[in-house]
DNA sequence: CGAGAACTTGATTCAACTCAACACTGGTGG
DNA sequence: CCACCAGTGTTGAGTTGAATCAAGTTCTCG
């Protein structure tokens, strides 16, 4: 196990801002370790308190929320760079539940410490509140998605989306990259239902745009993906790592 | 024009969470001036970037997403105590427009000074997190909407959250309180076409729950209005002010 | 008084839902 | 070792909630 974060492995990838040299010893100290999950173990609980925050290093899950009849949304999905827990960090309670899809390897912080961040280091609290920015960027995209495109169109727009995430992670490789969720995820996040996600994948799958098998999406043809989803910006943008 | 945060009226509204006097002369300082508009006016560009942000001092806009297929998204609803511009202030363009629905009352401050706020007042710093983690959370929870609820489900959960807001606000007074937007407005907040969104009214209005009329919203039966919009927390949560 | 914007209402259509099987997989225990 | 089961994915048939189309009505404002 190791605490150095100028081993991190996120941190050189392009995605991401670049540390000061001050900021890199400032997080050593205020990391309190490392912590690996096996899949299906839940993160956080909606409604609950929580000591602990996290900067996903690797694996994915999933955030979601559960209505009063029963069904689910699920939110977000949870990738490497990915900081969990804001909502606890600052409100004190987290409004939705975090579940690995896969084994996770979690950069562990204390939530009393968060705190210091704005009293010692700006430039890291302002960073914080950037990654909150993308995340209410992101969730008002995802509104627009699930609010006003057709089921293809959504279908389209979430593949899109994981592959030019993953892409930018440099997880991707000869067209493929790893998607470990069910179906059933998938169309939690995009409310469909299940049997209708299932033969929307089914579409471009015929028309060889994309498969998604396995817990594996390949992409033929990205540039029909972004189209039909009609995405408007086809690359993810950079961000800061907490 | 007062320039005077002593004066503020929103600060004393309960749902504020209380400002020490340190923080109330450091708002002094930052803030840049007033602003008045007309209903119409916008605000933001989406795509654009600012060089003022907005705390709502009295009125309400419409933040909204324009797809490529002409469609709209409205994310939310701005009203007083909101604080617009976040996106702009950290990430340097704002990713949705806002748009004036009534004349409102803006506090100016400027962009370039944003800065200011992480490296001198940690406390105002950690409040405009605050603020970004109780928007993430209002996203959600309107994902789920979108997503998960029915028609008749989706119109009485955005209704009762209007109420309830506008009671936290001091707006509301017997029974009534102001809701000066188009039904047009709310059907694209909610992902329903126009036509289902007045008849979905039709049937609250009919069943003696609540009406919407004239720009203005008179809830009879509360209690109906969050069981039917299967709400899970009826009040509005306290929050910062910026 | 005409024009435009918002709101209403009825008729028809369709995208997505539910229901119902069935296939495939990996794990478990008799 | 194999039967069984639970979880996941696939496909077809029939239903329905919400969309679209089409016509008004009401109101404001120049």
């Amino acid at each position: 196990m190791s605490l150095d974060c100028t081993e991190c492995p996120l941190r050189r990838k392009s995605i991401f801002l670049p540390f000061t040299d001050q900021e890199l010893s400032f997080m050593e100290r205020f990391k309190s370790g490392e912590m690996f999950v096996d899949a299906g173990t839940q993160l956080f609980v909606e409604g609950a308190s929580a000591a602990q925050l996290y900067t996903v290093l690797s694996g994915m899950g999933i955030r979601y929320k559960t209505l009063e009849n029963g069904r689910r949304q699920v939110v977000n999905f949870a990738m490497p760079g990915d900081f969990l827990g804001l909502q606890a960090a600052v409100m004190g309670e987290m409004r939705h539940s975090v579940e690995a899809s896969t084994p996770m390897r979690l950069c562990v912080f204390n939530r009393s410490r968060v705190y210091e961040l704005f009293e010692n280091h700006p430039r890291r609290a302002y960073s914080l509140t950037y990654l909150a920015a993308v995340e209410e960027n992101f969730l008002g995209d995802a509104l627009a998605t699930i609010g006003q495109r057709s089921a293809l169109e959504k279908i389209a727009w979430s593949l899109h989306r994981f592959f030019v995430r993953n892409q930018a992670l440099g997880l991707e490789k000869d067209g493929t990259c790893s998607l470990p969720f069910r179906q059933q995820d998938l169309a939690d996040a995009l409310g469909l239902s299940l049997v209708h996600t299932n033969k929307t994948l089914a579409r471009l799958r015929d028309r060889q745009i994309a498969r998604w098998h396995d817990a594996r999406l390949e992409v033929f043809d990205l540039d029909a993906l972004a189209q039909i989803g009609l995405v408007d910006e086809p690359d993810a943008e950079d961000r800061p790592l907490i």
